[in-house]
RNA sequence: GGGCGGUUAGCUCAAUGGUUAGAGCGCGAAUUUGACGUAUUCGAGGUUACUAGUUCGAGUCUAGUACCGCCCACCA
């Protein structure tokens, strides 16, 4: 044996001894529960980064636990084709290149994005295999595969049939960059400071004014009233008279309405309604049937409706403009700084366009309901707990859902329209149109939001809608592993989806891990320069340093601090173990009767008994640990063990005995005593240290399986003198 | 505006109402020991943010205060 530990010489020999003994594939047995994780599919559009390290490594501890417990364990990796944030990438690559996705047209640009993604899933799957991830790759998914887009259009039509999917012209949230409608996740609010700007709306029939207050004069061009508060004094009269007031640059006369929704104590109390541009002023058009007038177009530029003079302008340079012109007509009251937030593009950070535009919806309520309904009732429960109440008060205020896309890549909509009007919804193209007979259909352009398809993710693997013998048995699964940050994005989606499709909730603990950060608890990131490969980490002090590191010292829930001194923390514990079993097979080698002892041939002394008793209560204790999904728990339990008590004394103690001790029944106990707790403590940190342990187990004398990943979990065991 | 967390050693974090509140790093000292210098041994370092309560017993539970962070949200 080397005297340090070369994890660089093991780790790829070891994970492909397990590859190849199949041990990653489970075997379905009637009489036994499943333990299922689904690993949720990393984007397509890059390679690994240390926040995957951290769902692989808990992910990776859980399954090889379960495993060597015996449950028939499934651990199902993917891969999404992640629709934006992939066409965003490659679009960059492009542009590299000094070309846009237009220069190939959507047919081209669809096949170079997949080779693209095909080769990310490559880099990505030899990573998850040097991290030590213990999945099964017979049943690996990708989110673009024909029989993941049939189970998709599938769960479309059925939504559609059931009312549960509309089409509708409302407003959305647009982004002109993008050139797409987003959902309101998908929408991040930055502070910013800009101006807010009173505008002086001259009364009909009058010589007063009435001063409403923006932060976005552009979209006066389309005001189409002026509201206040019912209650407020200030505009009583104004309101009882039914005035109208004439928008200033445009000349049209609009009304003063009342709506319960403006803040008498904003500005002057007066606002504005621009139903197209902005989502409140929607509604109270909706509600006052107010007309609809788009001055703003997808283009993020002023329309032909705002008007010769700023048609084809800008948002930001048609403001500037109006600004001017309201000044030199004397309508602009003031203008003083605001700082508030401002909705931005959760994938390129460009400024938000509310829009009106003919979108496809999910009425998120109707499915939220039975989605809470489990939740309360504890049939699906969150570690740590108090995501709960998180998770409560963003479904109990669930809006309707955008799933339309005006991107290319990802799941088109399965809606075809034909000439006569009819809308036809199918999983694939039909032949003719049922009304009028006529065959030339067209698709709808249009693609599906990401995570509705991946909020199918945990039955689509499967092979639902049809009932497979892998759908029936692994499916509802186990845990659902994932970071909080997609809480709502995919696990409340998962939950709706799950219990709407298939009648069962789709897993029975969400486990939800933190944010990586720096040791000054930054956020990592490209720019910030304070990112951890961690593939390179892998590379310098080996896989089980890292995973080790990630779990050490954390805890559910929290965001996860990982420094290089913490990883050499644990590299150096790595070598710890080697060492010891250095010292330990040495001594086990030269004589093996230690494997037929008996316990009478055996003459325990104090301490003996004293590790043996350490090492039940360290079993007991890291059980408990797991059960309770405390891994960083269990991890410095074994780590004490290990070290301070089975090396510091343990090892020191029996080295005595075996170098000058002079009856040969102590020194077969000493043998005795070291092959127990090593091979105990291998099975034990196995699930953490996966290459390590299991590298020294191939070299244990007597050992009972061929290899450690298919040992049994350690029982508690008792000794007699 | 609403909600959710956090505040424990110099730093980053653990701790299921129950011994003397623990790790890692860092710091100080010793040790060349027959597995390990990527080491070992020993040590210093804490009013658990503050105030009041519940309890035989509180870092842990309750209420409040102060800071810090995050999420959600239609003050335009």
């Amino acid at each position: 044996m080397e005297k340090t530990y070369k994890p660089q010489k093991s780790e790829s020999k070891i994970y492909s001894l397990w590859e190849k003994g199949g041990y990653f594939t489970p075997a379905i047995d009637y009489t036994k529960l499943p333990f299922v994780i689904i690993m949720p599919p990393p984007n397509a559009n890059g390679v690994l980064h240390i926040g995957h390290a951290v769902f692989v490594t808990l992910e990776d501890i859980m399954i090889r636990y379960h495993r060597m417990k015996k449950d028939p364990t499934l651990w199902l990796p993917g891969a999404d084709h992640a629709g934006i944030a992939s066409q965003v990438a490659y679009e960059e690559v492009l542009s590299k290149q000094g070309k846009s996705r237009f220069d190939l047209g959507r047919e081209e640009f669809y096949k170079q994005i997949y080779d693209f993604t095909r080769r990310n899933r490559e880099i990505m799957e030899s990573q998850l295999k040097k991290l030590g991830a213990s999945c099964d790759w017979t049943r690996k998914k990708f989110t673009l595969e024909p029989q993941i887009s049939k189970a998709v259009y599938h769960t479309f039509k059925k939504m559609y049939e059931d009312g549960l999917i509309y089409r509708g012209k409302r407003i959305i949230n647009w982004c002109p960059r993008c050139g797409t409608a987003l959902s309101d996740l998908e929408v991040k609010y930055e502070e910013r400071t800009t101006k807010l700007v009173f505008i002086k709306y001259p009364i009909v029939d009058s010589e007063d004014f009435i001063i409403v207050t923006t932060t976005r004069p552009e979209t006066m061009l389309g005001d189409t009233a002026v509201a206040v508060n019912p209650k407020d004094k200030r505009y009583k009269e104004l309101l009882e008279k039914e005035i109208q007031v004439q928008l200033p640059l445009v000349g049209r006369t609009i009304p003063l309405i009342a709506d319960e929704r403006i803040e008498p104590e904003f500005g002057t109390g007066a606002v504005k309604v621009t139903p197209a541009h902005d989502p409140v002023d929607f509604e109270i058009g909706e509600q006052h049937q107010l007309p609809i007038i788009e001055v703003i177009g997808k283009d993020g530029k002023m329309t032909e409706k705002a008007g010769k003079d700023y048609a084809g302008l800008e948002v930001i340079s048609a403001r500037k403009k109006i600004i001017k012109n309201l000044q030199e007509q004397g309508l602009l009251a003031k203008q003083e700084d605001y700082f508030h937030a401002v909705g931005t593009c959760d994938r390129c950070h460009t400024i938000i366009e509310p829009l009106v535009s003919e979108q496809w919806f999910v009425k998120a309520k109707k499915i939220a309901e039975p989605a809470l309904k489990v939740v309360r009732q504890k049939k699906i429960r969150f570690i740590p707990s108090h995501y709960e109440k998180i998770f409560f008060h963003w479904m109990e205020n669930i809006k309707d859902w955008c799933i339309s896309r005006q991107i290319w890549w990802g799941h088109r909509i399965p809606v075809w329209y034909c000439q006569c009007g009819e809308i036809l919804v199918d999983v694939k193209k039909p032949e003719t149109c049922p009304k009028c007979r006529k065959s030339s259909l067209r698709q709808d352009p249009d693609t599906l939001d990401t995570w509705f398809s991946s909020g199918q993710w945990p039955f689509i693997v499967f092979g639902w809608p049809e009932e497979t013998k892998d759908y029936k048995y692994f499916y509802p699964t186990t845990v659902m592993e994932t970071g909080y940050d997609i809480l709502f994005f995919w696990v409340a989606r998962m939950i709706m989806m799950g219990i709407y499709c298939t009648g069962k909730i789709p897993f029975k603990y969400v486990y939800l891990h933190g944010l990586v950060r720096d040791k000054d608890r930054q956020k990592m990131s490209k720019s910030k320069g304070n990112v951890i490969d961690p593939l390179g980490v892998v590379d310098l002090y080996g896989a089980d340093a890292l995973r080790m590191a990630l779990v050490f010292g954390t805890s559910p829930g929290r965001d996860v601090i990982v420094s290089e001194q913490k990883i050499i923390a644990q590299r150096r514990f790595a070598n710890k173990i080697w060492n010891a079993a250095r010292f330990v097979l040495y001594h086990l080698q030269e004589k093996t009767d230690f494997l037929e002892a008996k316990q009478k041939d055996l003459r325990l002394t104090k301490k003996d008994r004293w590790i043996l008793s350490e090492l039940n209560s360290t079993i007991d204790r890291v059980n408990r640990s797991f059960q309770n999904f405390r891994f960083h728990q269990a991890a410095e339990e074994i780590y004490n063990f290990f070290w301070h008590k089975f090396c510091d004394q343990t090892i020191e103690d029996i080295k005595k005995r075996l170098f000058k001790g002079k009856n040969p029944q102590d020194k077969l106990t000493g043998r005795w005593v070291l092959h127990r707790v090593l091979s105990t403590s291998l099975k034990l940190l196995h699930p953490f240290m996966p290459f390590v342990t299991e590298e020294i187990y191939q070299m244990l004398p007597g050992k009972p399986k061929k290899a450690l990943i298919i040992e049994d979990w350690p029982k508690r065991q008792t000794f007699f003198k």
